[in-house]
DNA sequence: CCAAAAGTGTTATCGCTACACCCATGA
DNA sequence: TCATGGGTGTAGCGATAACACTTTTGG
């Protein structure tokens, strides 16, 4: 039997955010764990993450990546269950609610998430060092935060992902001299008296970059 | 059902190689293909790999890694079978042949592969990709070379890794200030009149640079 | 003695790090 | 007017890239 179980990340100002549900079926009815399928016969593997994504959290147009396969035989005590894990990363602020309710489902804290059944603890522990690998190289935090952010936000995030306070002024000139920030002419003033300016993530300057082989080290 | 391919490399002075076989079973009798195998009821995914490379090249201890899962739904014309794609790096110069034989296996230079069946050029050029792209900050280059090389043969692992060629000077400089080589004592005359020094690998300092962080930029 | 590969050293440049200062504004 | 977060500039250091010369030895 071929399953997938997707680990769903989140960000908001007060940190990573991990989306986890309660389990609905025997065994282990009522523990938190990650959110899973089997594969449909006539399904795609990808399709069927994108399926779960969606009926989760009724978003459709998240980033999704595979984390890869967890395959021992006795990692689902009831049955021999082969489950290839995805991760996703989605702007907190977009999802909607009704879903995530159905599912009796909750964020916790990246640093603070309860027991999970199975494996899905060492799944979400591979795919956070995954998500902090990857963000050295490309950037999808970007996938993280709002269509519209800050600079100051978007360093808070990367602070999240590494775990450590990065420089705000070498953090600022490195992700402008990328040039694959549009600058709006709007000051957000939730944070602070002066306000920051909102940019937006310009996709075109970044599919180029990535032609010319970037490396995106923050 | 779930099975799982590999894909081999080795290397020779001449360049990258693919060990390829010659499929034993309709459809497709005949044709060149990656091998593989159904992971059997009571077997790791991980496990069933480390079997499939050892049947096929008589080699028990190579790096393996898992590339991923290739799902599709008509992916094999046959049934609908996952498979979770593993690339394996070898020393040509190790592997037993007489299992090789008996699969009917040959070694193809990368850059002249024959026709393969199914997804399996795809998995193919995948796993060529992240082999780059792993070798930027991982020795793993190492595992395709005899356990005693010289640093010119290293270099040419790499300038053909990177399809690209590399500064002799600044590739031993950086190789070198690593102190992840033993010198041995003993050159090897086989490429030049000079000859070169060998060296090993040396494991306990590359695990002890894995600790503090190393970026193993080439 | 010479061709061919191996081995070594130097210099200029670029990018990163570590800093200190000014700006705008609500309270 | 002052506390708070936002925005900008610069100097020093270390790593990288580009490059030329010497060494060894079989033919």
């Amino acid at each position: 039997m071929v399953a997938v179980d997707c680990v769903i990340f989140g960000f908001d100002p007060t940190g990573i955010k991990l989306l986890v549900f309660q389990r609905k079926v025997q065994p282990f009815f009522g523990h938190w764990s990650l959110i899973g399928s089997f594969v449909q016969p006539k399904e795609d593997v990808r399709t069927a993450a994108i399926r779960i994504v969606e009926e989760s959290t009724g978003l459709t147009d998240v980033y999704l990546e595979e984390l890869g396969c967890y395959g021992q035989v006795d990692r689902d005590p009831g049955a021999r269950v082969v489950s290839i894990v995805h991760y996703a990363l989605l702007r907190i602020d977009e999802y909607k609610l009704s879903p995530v309710e159905d599912y009796q489902a909750r964020w916790f804290d990246f640093e603070d998430l309860p027991d999970l059944i199975f494996d899905h603890q060492k799944m979400v522990k591979d795919a956070m060092n995954k998500l902090r690998k990857k963000s050295r190289y490309r950037p999808i935090g970007f996938e993280l935060l709002p269509a519209q952010f800050t600079i100051p936000q978007l360093k808070k995030l990367y602070d999240a992902i590494y775990q450590k306070e990065l420089d705000r002024r070498n953090f600022r000139k490195k992700i402008l001299s990328m040039k694959i920030l549009n600058k709006l002419n709007i000051k957000d003033r939730s944070s602070s008296k002066k306000g920051a300016y909102l940019y937006e993530f310009n996709k075109e300057n970044y599919e180029q970059l990535l032609q010319e082989g970037i490396d995106f080290k923050l």
